[in-house]
DNA sequence: GCCGTTTTCGGCCCGACTGTTTTCAGTCG
């Protein structure tokens, strides 16, 4: 797709309009043309040739004669004369804390600086601190904020970011003072990675609360302490720290603070441009008419008043859903009956079967799926056709001794680099569930991971198409998959396709979800478990169903034992 | 640059914090 490279060309024309001083609402149209692009699950070549362009929000004439000069000839104007004007490492100094537009702009004009490099040698030779509009305290804050980002490496998992954001919370509502207190931001919004901790909080006494939490332990740095906002950074490990932001509100403006603070940004851009349809104001401390506050305690007044229903935050991204008529209920981590993707020691997993089964059990499940790897992993410890026999008998026998929990026969079966499978039919067709994966070759090979995961899809034995896209999290990207063809796929042949849990990985991702449910595409949370720990991670994999707006209906394990037996026969027939 | 129950021009979200000012600009979320 196309689409990657159009968001990188228009968020640098953005960043280079801003350092140019541009109009602001200019730039912005920018960003959200690359917001659209990246969220759009269609290839902005085929919708241009479709002259379909212009359907997606924020893509206007203008952006898609550029979309247009960019598929004929691999340049926009715009971008080439804004690159002929700057140098090209300078709009990276954006992402410097401390440093905005205006600085950057600054720096280039008064100092000549065209590099993180020749910004760290302003600051050495001090010659940054005398230039109009900077002092000491400023450039001490430019090298914090220098020495921050080289630290911080990007955004953090929700995996990492998680369980250390509810510690905190925890600690917050311990507060004297504190009567009531939640997540905001990216972190409660589910989104896969986050770029800091964002915490909300209802108290009287905002000075003294933020003085309790930038004393706690664990802080590293203070960045801001003031009588409703409280910033502090926390070590990571050694080499990495991230951001936490307290902001405390009175019992009056917590449901409009909390809204607010849970963003996302563009979600309360038309939120607020409802606000201003009706001739209110929405901002942290409540909605009003004039000087009167007409909601702002809880946060679902505030959606009631503007008439639209309490959308859960994982929706709240600008995606349309304020064309919502009411609330969609999406899965939750109660909904899940079962996990059908988990390994044991006979392949690379570090439990017995009863381990798990156990684990599973004490979460409440009905069911779970055995599913070890198969012989061509071998670094997985991958069984032979003659173990994979034997293995399923063992599974057999122990859930046949096991009360209160069903044990599924099942594999996690290699797509090999030709698109045919690891295991033959005939072992396939004794399994209870098949998960068949691409674990190998995962570059341009004669056979196209499209081409691959569509054979899989169509073997009548494969139940589910395990982390369709094989990305790792900061570490590996995606496949280059067709996930149009691949919906398109799954849906003709009833296969399911996997929202992997682990944090790793949440693989489909949230786009993909979407793209996935708006097919009739069923899809099955499961968390890929190689410990009973892991089995936990069944949270991160709902949040990413949330996301992309699913309901249990859409979800495998959310079927009762008979239902899911039902469910993957009628694949088979 | 986009967009339209304020429709083809003139809007486009809003407040906290900080540092360098001497009333505010820049940054951030």
């Amino acid at each position: 797709m196309v689409n990657a490279e159009l968001v990188r060309a228009f968020e640098r024309i953005a960043d280079l309009l801003e350092i140019d001083g541009a109009d602001g609402f200019r730039i912005n149209s920018y960003r959200r043309a690359a917001r659209t692009l990246k969220d759009a699950g269609e290839d902005a070549a085929v919708l241009a040739k479709e002259g379909r362009l212009q359907e997606l929000p924020g893509i206007g004439k203008g952006t898609a004669q550029r979309i247009q000069q960019f598929l004929d000839s691999g340049h926009i104007d715009v971008l080439d004369e804004l690159e002929a004007k700057f140098p090209p490492g300078l709009p990276g100094l954006l992402d410097i804390p401390g440093m905005g537009p205006k600085k950057v702009a600054l720096v280039h004009t008064q100092l000549a600086v065209k590099s993180l490099d020749d910004l760290k040698k302003v600051i050495a030779s001090c010659e940054l601190e005398k230039l109009p509009g900077l002092g000491a305290t400023s450039v001490k804050k430019i090298a914090e904020g220098i020495a921050f980002l080289e630290r911080s490496g990007g955004r953090t998992p929700l995996g990492i970011a998680l369980p250390i954001a509810e510690v905190f919370l925890d600690r917050v509502r311990a507060l004297c003072g504190v009567k009531q207190a939640e997540l905001a931001g990216s972190l409660r919004r589910g989104v896969e990675t986050i770029g800091d901790i964002d915490i909300v909080c209802d108290a009287a006494d905002g000075e003294m609360v933020i003085k309790q939490f930038v004393a706690f332990e664990g802080v590293k740095r203070v960045l801001a302490a003031g009588a409703t906002k409280g910033s502090v950074t926390i070590e990571l490990d050694a080499e990495k720290e991230l951001q936490i932001d307290l902001r405390v509100v009175g019992s009056d403006s917590y449901g409009a603070a909390l809204q607010y603070f849970t963003g996302s940004k563009e979600h309360n851009v038309r939120l607020r441009e409802r606000a201003i349809a009706k001739k209110w104001r929405l901002n942290e401390y409540g909605l009003f008419d004039g000087e009167k506050s007409i909601a702002g305690k809880r946060e679902a007044d505030i959606y009631k008043k503007l008439g639209l229903p309490c959308l859960p935050p994982e929706l709240r991204e600008d995606r349309r859903e304020l064309e919502l008529i009411e609330a969609p209920e999406l899965v939750t981590v109660e909904d899940i009956r079962g996990d059908l993707h988990m390994h044991t020691v006979a392949s690379d997993g570090r439990c017995t079967i009863e381990e798990m089964a156990a684990a599973a059990k004490e979460r409440g499940y009905e069911y779970i799926a055995i599913c070890d790897h198969s012989k061509s992993s071998t670094i997985a410890n991958g069984l032979s056709v003659k173990r994979m026999v034997e293995h399923m008998e063992k599974i057999r026998a122990v859930a046949k001794k096991t009360k209160g929990i069903a044990i599924l026969v099942g594999c996690e079966c290699d797509i090999l680099a030709n698109g045919s499978l690891d295991y033959p039919d005939e072992i396939l067709a004794e399994c209870d569930w098949v998960v068949a994966s691409i674990h190998s070759a995962l570059g341009s090979t004669k056979h196209s991971p499209t081409e691959r995961t569509l054979a899989a899809i169509e073997n009548p034995y494969v139940s589910m198409i395990g982390h369709p896209t094989g990305r790792l999290l900061n570490k590996r990207a995606p496949m280059e998959l067709d996930m149009a063809a691949v919906v398109e796929a799954a849906a003709i042949n009833r296969t399911i396709l996997e929202i992997n849990s682990s944090w790793q990985r949440l693989d489909l991702k949230d786009i993909h979800v979407r793209m996935a449910l708006d097919r009739g595409v069923t899809l099955g949370i499961n968390t890929d478990a190689h410990h009973t720990d892991q089995l936990s991670q069944i949270r991160f994999g709902v949040l990413t169903a949330r996301r992309g707006g699913a309901t249990k209906a859409d979800i495998v394990n959310c079927l009762s034992l008979a239902g899911l037996r039902k469910r993957i026969e009628r694949k088979r027939l």
